[in-house]
RNA sequence: UCCAGAGUAGCUCAAUGGUAGAGCACGCGGCUGUUAACCGUGGGGUUGUAGGUUCGAGUCCUACCUCUGGAGCCA
């Protein structure tokens, strides 16, 4: 019986009747009949509602004028198979409480509301269908990363949020200081002796505990301070960081490729009743991309063909293909969307367009670069196999004109038992926009930042 | 940061330069084992901000603010 007085989604795959059960939530909906109420009770633990049957006369139920949508209630009764059409089972109160009021200002009515008025109201968002529904799968999809590496015996790694080398080379960083007015007047009088900033990547520590423990993931909070006002881009954001020693980029495309299928697979297996309301309301192709992404098998294409490939296609694009030149967003989807029809995964970039860590090719002009592109989105992945040759690390440094002496730990591990290694970065945000269909980052983060804007 | 669009009731939206409206929500009444119930009725507004044009501006002009979409950067 114990089970029965948790949640409503415990209540609601009863398998048979019970007496004496409570349940705890926040009003969706009150109608009332002739001598009785119903009442729609949703506690976040499941999309559906518990109907609840209140008798007029019923203990507390003289405060039913009160129990309007958003107010907290406590109610006791019997479980009984529901009569009416549309749920299996329903509560007989026998006892209602009023725990909290929420009076007529309360901004979430039952009423269909839009993504952008429900940012501004992001305290109270969750306790939406939609919003319940993104945060249970994100939640659900933070446990299916962890999973998928530790069944791979991939060591988890807190790699530092706090970092002093400004040169990890992933674009603008937050400051962090506890200076007051000209911070850059004396560096050395700061909490660190130097400058410090919020970490853009965990890569390069992780690279240093792959060279120790073999198989390393980090999974978490990434900042970035670029002016990047898209529904793609946030300031703050989780990345999941995945490094391997004695691999090259041939296992680093394999590993990639068995994540996106794996998490794609746990989506349609363990958050069913979720996608259906996103395929209902959100984006009615997501269950068909994620088909996709599990039955095609990914496509492998080297930059230089996929090139190619772009020039014979007759198609116009807004930017041109040239080698030498990054893909554009365009290019990729053209590319995963259009002609291969299936996920993809393109490498060996040219050397000039990719940072100083990722191993050169014995052509002297790529490097091992990868990226996983999967339609509706584009780029889901990003990855290398690492420059691990001591000498040939210090070259591409001087060549992007980086100080040596600042990642002299890092250049250490070429020097003391120096082993091939590869990973991949993926941001979760992305993959959850993914696999929900969700068009706005903002909307798949609990409270979102973004440039102009870090409220609540 | 660049380009485009949008800001009107708590929410979603109407309103030829001429008296600011509807639906939902909320209050009241009615009806009903109902399903974002239904029917009737009532209250609800500094039209994003500041200027300007005009007899008259929600509507036209200028600046700013905020949001959205796209681009760049990227994950």
């Amino acid at each position: 019986m114990a089970a029965l007085h948790g949640l409503i989604r415990g209540l609601l795959n009863a398998t048979e009747a019970h007496e004496g059960v409570t349940a705890r939530g926040w009003v969706r909906t009150r109608r009332e009949g002739k001598g009785f109420s119903f009442l729609e009770l949703n506690d976040g633990s499941c999309l559906a509602n518990l109907q609840v049957i209140v008798d007029d006369g019923a203990p507390g139920s003289e405060a039913l004028p009160d129990f309007q949508t958003g107010a907290s209630v406590e109610v006791t009764g019997d479980l009984v198979a529901s009569p009416g059409k549309g749920q299996r089972w329903e509560l007989r109160a026998t006892r209602v409480a009023l725990l909290g009021q929420a009076d007529s200002e309360y901004p979430l009515q039952k009423k269909g509301h839009s993504l952008e008025f429900l940012r501004t109201i992001a305290h109270l968002r969750p306790r939406s269908n939609l919003f319940g529904a993104v945060f249970r799968v994100r939640s659900r999809l933070a446990y299916a990363v962890h999973r998928f590496f530790q069944e791979r015996d991939f060591v988890h790694v807190h790699t530092p949020i706090i970092t002093t080398s400004d040169c990890e080379g992933a674009g603008e960083m937050f400051r962090v200081t506890t200076l007051k007015g000209d911070i850059d007047a004396k560096p050395s009088a700061d909490f660190f002796g130097k400058p410090a900033f919020l970490t853009v990547s965990g890569q390069l520590e992780a690279e240093t505990f792959a060279c120790a423990l073999s198989r390393v993931y980090t999974f978490g909070p990434t900042f970035r301070a670029e002016n990047s006002n898209t529904s793609r881009h946030a300031a703050e954001f989780w990345m999941i960081e995945p490094e391997m020693a004695f691999c090259d980029l041939a296992g680093d495309m394999d590993l990639a490729e068995e994540f996106i299928k794996e998490l794609a697979v746990y989506m349609r297996e363990q958050c069913g009743e979720e996608l259906a309301l996103f395929e209902r309301f959100v984006d009615k192709e997501v269950r068909r991309r994620l088909d996709f992404v599990i039955e095609r098998p990914f496509q492998r294409v080297p930059y230089s063909e996929a090139v190619e490939i772009l020039r014979r296609s007759g198609r116009k694009f807004d930017y041109p293909i040239e080698p030498g030149l990054n893909l554009q967003s365009e290019h990729e989807r053209f590319l995963t969307e259009e002609h291969f029809k299936a996920p993809t995964t393109v490498f060996n970039y040219p050397r000039e367009i990719k940072p100083f860590y990722m191993r050169l090719n014995d052509d002297g002009r790529t490097v091992t670069a990868m990226d996983v592109l999967v339609p509706g989105i584009g780029e889901v992945i990003g990855g290398s196999q690492r420059e691990e040759r001591l000498d040939q690390l210090r070259e591409n440094l001087r060549r992007q004109q980086l100080s040596e002496a600042d990642y002299w730990w890092y250049v250490d591990l070429r020097r003391f038992g120096t082993v091939p290694h590869a990973g991949f970065g993926l941001g979760f945000e992305r993959l959850l926009m993914f696999l929900t269909g969700v068009a706005n980052i903002r909307d798949v983060i609990p409270f979102a930042r973004t440039p102009g804007s870090a409220d609540f």
